[in-house]
RNA sequence: GUGACUGUAGCUCAAUCGGUUAGAGCACCAGACUGUGGCUCUGGGGGUUGCGGGUUCAAUUCCCGUCAGUCACCCCA
């Protein structure tokens, strides 16, 4: 049975699964959109060296790559920052900044496949280009933490971790920290929580600290607030101007109603190494799950991958471990929209043809109508019958059609209480008629169609 | 890419020490009942026990391989 589902790392989305993804992408685009931002895509396949050229080599060697049957070396997108930047690039001098731009690209990557982490998953990607002010960054994190109020979740289920590269930088710096060590301790700082304490002491002591130096660096991530960091690195005048931006940064996250979400944690390095400034990340709570979300500020990379020298910055938030969460936290349980508006049942009287121009003017008019689609049944069923498909098919309304002219138009209630109540006759004939047809409708309390 | 564990119906599971025709609930299909509070009853379909090989009179059960999944590592989205 195996070897007849998707590929490994692959999903079948059913109705039910897609119903849910439908449901995250609507919360994504809304929120987006409620900022203002708009929406764009590119190509799923890209040339290879798009990645190659440019990308950090851990991400190459996870392309899905191959090559097409013109030669060429293409790879299926692993992130959609380069097209990004390229797209961007084109039109740089055109674009009005700052550029507000997001996308729900699918990407691909080829590597094992484990919880939370497959070969393909879809990911809202939201960059703001052309704006160097931190408001930019608080606006952005926020557009992020907007997404988990619209799905329903709270700060106690969700918390975000934010810090700043240039804030780290000049605390290592005071610190003694040399250029040469700092990807060392980036490596130590961002593993510090699933690593012991000894390798970390070990790796830093490789990296040439000195101990005192080592115990600094190990005591960065106890940083909590502007407070303490006013306290340990206050009196360090170079450090001074990116202490005073991460407190702008974070006063506007406050002013902007999220600072109950947002925690202060230096150890939030993230593995590219594109970032330049802040940088943040999403988690569930209980630390349980992989980042929800991560992202900040990378301000050289358009210039390397686009030639533009252009401020940005911008987040990914994956559905993979977000549909995980949700399901956690039991939402999204019934995203399955509801059943068809009407279920056209015959009688002993009604031919078959009259059920189905019922149905079919049910359609004209915008409602989504069944019938039982076989037509023996429908010839001798009996409506209880039909009844019960149309409750399994969890219908809102019934129309049985008592012969040629007649029919009679009935709320099929489903919530328990629910007095069943007596039908209305209407004229099929009537329904054909653009207004008397809604008029009759309304008389037995069917509301105008549904707009999608 | 490395290591560990797991694999029986669509789902959750059962099957004595290796022993006859691999069972049950839910789901699905058909029918009966009921002017319908996702009720009740009857019947039905559905499995090469992941796949391949080995040991054995006999394998769902033991062994090897393989594929897939899960977890950890690596790494990251």
């Amino acid at each position: 049975m195996a070897q007849k589902g998707p590929l490994p790392g692959f999903r079948d989305f059913y109705p039910e699964d897609l119903a849910r993804r439908t449901a995250i992408f609507r919360a994504w685009r809304s929120v987006a959109r409620r900022y203002s931002f708009v929406e764009y895509d590119g190509p799923p396949l890209e040339p290879l060296d798009l990645y190659t050229a440019k990308s950090g080599d851990e991400i190459v060697g996870q392309l899905y790559s191959f090559e097409d049957k013109g030669g060429r070396a293409v790879s299926l997108r692993p992130e959609m920052t380069p097209t990004f930047a390229r797209m961007v690039a084109a039109r740089a001098n055109a674009l009005p900044k700052p550029v507000r731009w997001f996308s729900v690209p699918q990407l691909f990557r080829y590597e094992r496949a484990q919880r939370g982490r497959l070969r393909e998953h879809f990911q809202l990607n939201v960059d703001i280009v052309g704006e160097p002010s931190e408001l930019a960054d608080a606006e952005l994190l926020c557009v992020a933490i907007d997404i988990m109020r619209e799905l329903g979740l709270g700060p106690n289920e969700v918390r975000a971790r934010v810090s700043d590269r240039r804030l780290l930088n000049a605390l290592l710096t005071a610190i003694g920290v040399g250029d040469a060590q700092l990807a060392a301790v980036y490596g130590v700082l961002d593993k510090i929580e699933r690593q012991p304490r000894e390798i970390s002491r070990e790796k830093l002591e490789g990296a040439g600290l000195v101990p005192n130096q080592i115990e600094r660096v190990l005591a960065l991530p106890d940083i909590g607030s502007m407070d303490d960091l006013d306290r340990d690195f206050g009196h360090v005048e170079s450090a001074k101007p990116a202490i005073a931006q991460f407190g702008r940064y974070l006063s506007h996250l406050h002013a902007l109603g999220v600072e109950a979400w947002v925690d202060v944690d230096l150890s939030i390095v993230r593995g590219l190494a594109y970032y330049t400034g802040t940088v943040f990340e999403l988690f569930d709570a209980k630390g349980e799950l992989r980042a929800i979300c991560g992202g900040g500020r990378y301000d050289n990379l358009l210039g390397q991958l686009g030639g533009v020298d252009l401020p940005a910055l911008g987040f990914g938030m994956g559905d993979v471990v977000l549909g995980e969460l949700l399901k956690a936290h039991g939402l999204l349980g019934d995203a399955m929209g509801a059943g068809p508006d009407f279920w056209v049942v015959s009688t002993e009287q009604s031919p078959p043809s009259a059920v189905l121009r019922a149905a079919a003017t049910l359609r004209r008019m915008g409602y989504a109508a069944e019938y039982v689609l076989n037509a023996e049944k429908l010839r001798t069923q009996k409506s209880s019958a039909q009844i019960k498909a149309a409750e399994r098919a969890g219908a809102a309304w019934l129309m049985v059609v008592r012969d040629e002219t007649h029919a009679e138009v009935r709320a099929l209630s489903r919530a328990p209480g629910d007095e069943a109540r007596d039908g209305v006759e209407v004229l099929l004939h009537d329904l054909m008629d653009p207004e008397r047809g809604f008029a009759a409708l309304a008389e037995a309390g069917v509301p105008a169609p549904r707009e999608d």
